[in-house]
DNA sequence: ATTGCACATACGTAAAATCATATATATACT
DNA sequence: AGTATATATATGATTTTACGTATGTGCAAT
């Protein structure tokens, strides 16, 4: 994990929010993600591309959905990164975590196995 | 301070490698940073300056020279981030260092005031 | 099989960031 | 005053990044 690359991709409006998000709530999908951004799909599943490109999130199929969380090989001063960001600033997904809140009939978790 | 903007301001090889510099070394002045990454001056110079505005650094002109430290009042969560990509990424920049080392008649520092 | 939904990618365009070079400013020294 | 050194900024070109739209893919259900 390059420290330049990663902080790249923390710098992009949309890409720093879906991460967080994710990072929050531990696991989203990407309609989740499209409606707490108020963004169109594929910009939204563009800016996810790269952060799985650069392994800083994971996806998961299931069903029709596709859920996304932090890479589980994250290095831990990038983990920590996000948390003293998330931490030091509360307001940040203030708005999205509401619109999240709004949102009817998420998609249900199962188990990644077994 | 913008946790956007934070992060756009690191997402850059010189910036980052010039604030992580300015972090470890207490100050440096731009001849100073100007030889480590083997950059020309105006470049240097340039993002210095967008460090500047972005209240990440302060500069101090002490006589030719100019010397550029953290900024004192970078809330500490940035703080935070800036230590844990240093302590994480313990190579990044050994090159820089090195060249820093090699430096002869590197400028003197004087206190700020008094 | 085909329709619907969730998601991914491709492509051309637009905007933003970076760069190299030239030039300006500020201080120091003679 | 004139020259040298350190640093800052301006300008136009180039590269990078992001975007909108259209289209492709995978799964589920009828």
């Amino acid at each position: 994990m390059d420290a330049l690359a990663f902080f790249k991709c923390l710098a992009d409006d949309t890409r720093l929010r879906c991460l967080l998000l994710i990072q929050r709530e531990q696991e989203l999908c990407v309609c989740e993600l499209t409606q707490a951004l108020q963004e169109v799909q594929p910009k939204i599943s563009r800016h996810l591309a790269q952060l799985r490109q650069c392994k800083l999130v994971e996806d998961r199929r299931q069903g029709q959905w596709v859920f996304y969380r932090v890479h589980p090989e994250l290095p831990d001063w990038a983990r920590e990164v996000l948390h003293d960001t998330l931490a030091g600033n509360p307001d940040f997904l203030a708005p999205n975590l509401a619109l999240l809140q709004q949102m009817g009939e998420r998609p249900e978790r199962a188990q990644a196995c077994c």
